[in-house]
DNA sequence: AATGAATGAGGCTTCATTCAT
DNA sequence: AATGAATGAAGCCTCATTCAT
């Protein structure tokens, strides 16, 4: 049906010159995404903002969805990376303490490019594909972070915990972003979602 | 290039005999779109599922965005009225049993039409219209039952409490629909779902 | 590898109107095929030549290949119809005089287009499959015919003989058209065909 | 548009050093047009398989087509090579047995690589050009054979006759590697054929 | 001489939409 | 009101060929 054939992979840039071509590439693909939406990318137009031949595009990008592919994979790994770096000194930590750090963290990657990742949620056809990105990442690491506090969590199955929190952090920040963008900046939401999860996880 | 005509369904089906015309088509929307996926959705397609000519679908939408709204829009109606169906007498309820009743509400209401809400969230190219469509119509409701209650309240800001629970079964259900559909059988997800906002909303 | 698929049937022309247009797009590939070449086929210059939208020829046509091969089964059945004119009345003659009607229609066969006939077994890429269409169905004519003489021929594989008959005839009157027209002309083909496959097929 | 430049190879590629390349490039056109067919014959792919890049390709094939053609012309260089092996001594036969001979020559020729000869044949767009390559020699050695023998001949037109012999042979041996196999491993093609040209061409 | 990144004309095809009947 | 043939802009992508390094 719909998951195109695995997208043929393409050459890899080896010399530095096709490295340039390649980043200009995701960059016109981000720049357009953005600015004018899914229904205006085209590999033409993006060849060009880019600066390049429609022919160099296809050498790097086996097709459109290997463009969309790329550049939600280079979101995906700098909001990644960017958490990471708020999630570390976490040994001793209450879960309540733990929590907020890792909402803090989620708050961080979530700002990374938040334009961009609006349009990689709301506009690309198989986003389900692009959601495990992001996901499944994180869910790793709050499992882990859990278990070992397991003595003091009130629910007894794990996995569900870990769903219920990775999910509800999502949701809302994206929620806020959309449409409460006020309470990211005062640290409502932040507080709030502390409240809410630790309520949740804690054995009261 | 040039932007599209205003695209929103001016006129909107006539509702006399020819309603049968257009159920038909929009049954035949929803068809293709579950089974076949939103690149498989083209206009002379639904006409000849429909029975119909594509000159007749084209007498009752002006245009391609319109039958998917139309559908959205249906589909929305549908779930606002059984969730209705699910939260009358609840006056002299507790927060906890008003909020279980909601959930309850929520999760009928997203037993509608699964596969049909999924496509729709994941693979139109939201044309910022129809997120409004299931949002806004529960969120009045939710705004008055926790207003009937804001002596039991711990949040202060209650526009905000309706918005981190709102979102929050949202996402929780859809998630679990999508990823764990256990949760919703066994009941688990109706049981930590209540036992999370309960926790959260209500005064320790 | 290469046959595509089965070439999606497509509308088959049911309103006299859409006849006209199935008529002008197997006319202009025809004629584009014969002045211009394979080369210079592209289902946009032939659908500008018919005078019809390239999305005309879409409907009817599911591809370029389509096209050739509908063209080409056109043909053949032309040249089948005029041969079978020259075969009438046959059914107690000898062998040499059989064999010069069946060369006599074969050449009046070929002279259906002679042009178009060259070009497609030149310029075809899958000239194979198109071979199949004007064989076979000489093939059995002959088959019939030497079979019912079978007390007057000396080879005794009969299916062998009319191998050799059907291919040498083609062969040769193909090669005259396009080497040594003269000999069409002057009826010199036809003599020496005669001679030499009457030699072979009738004992001495 | 733009009627292409000459396209004939303009320099034969330098038999130097650099002979071991250019074999590399003929083998692998041979090899993907055999294997893979010429839709999948692209200049690239020729240079990757060749262990070449493509810049190197281009310096001793000015274009695609010279690629096929000096690939034609050697493998009719190899045809022709064999054949006149098969040819030798045979100065004072009888027309029956030069005939054989020539045909045993013919078929030993035609398997030198029967799958390359019909990609040549079936695949090719032919540019006119090749079919003279494998033709007009072997026409020339018919012409010498029969001109001594003339004598014996029963035709009054010796240029008639090379020709009838000629094509003869070549589309029933091209004819029976591609439907009949069996015919060529049993001997009975060459039987045949040696029957009917010896019935045509001698006086009875 | 070799490399391989880059080029770009142009081919094939789709599909929302119009309009003559 | 209905039909369905026709339209054509525009998208995706290939591949022979060039050229800077």
């Amino acid at each position: 049906m719909s998951p195109k054939p695995p997208a043929t992979p393409r050459k890899q840039p080896k010399q530095e010159r096709s490295q340039v071509t390649v980043e200009a590439i995701l960059s016109a693909t981000a720049h357009i995404l953005t600015e004018n939406g899914y229904n205006q990318l085209t590999t033409n137009r993006v060849a060009e903002r880019a600066g390049v031949s429609i022919g160099s595009l296809y050498q790097y990008f086996p097709n459109k969805e290997a463009l969309i592919f790329a550049l939600a994979e280079q979101h995906a790994n700098e909001m990644v990376q960017l958490a990471k770096q708020h999630l570390e000194g976490l040994s001793d930590r209450t879960i309540p303490e733990v929590l907020r750090q890792i909402i803090k963290a989620a708050l961080a990657a979530h700002a990374v490019n938040p334009k961009l990742h609006r349009v990689l949620h709301e506009q690309i056809p198989h986003s389900e594909v692009m959601k495990r990105l992001d996901q499944a990442k994180i869910e790793n690491l709050l499992q882990s972070f859990l278990a070992q506090r397991s003595d003091q969590l009130r629910p007894k199955n794990l996995e569900l915990a870990v769903f219920m929190v990775e999910r509800t952090i999502r949701a809302l920040i994206y929620g806020a972003m959309i449409d409460h963008p006020e309470l990211l900046k005062t640290g409502e939401l932040e507080q709030e979602l502390t409240l809410m999860l630790s309520a949740y996880l804690v054995k009261s």
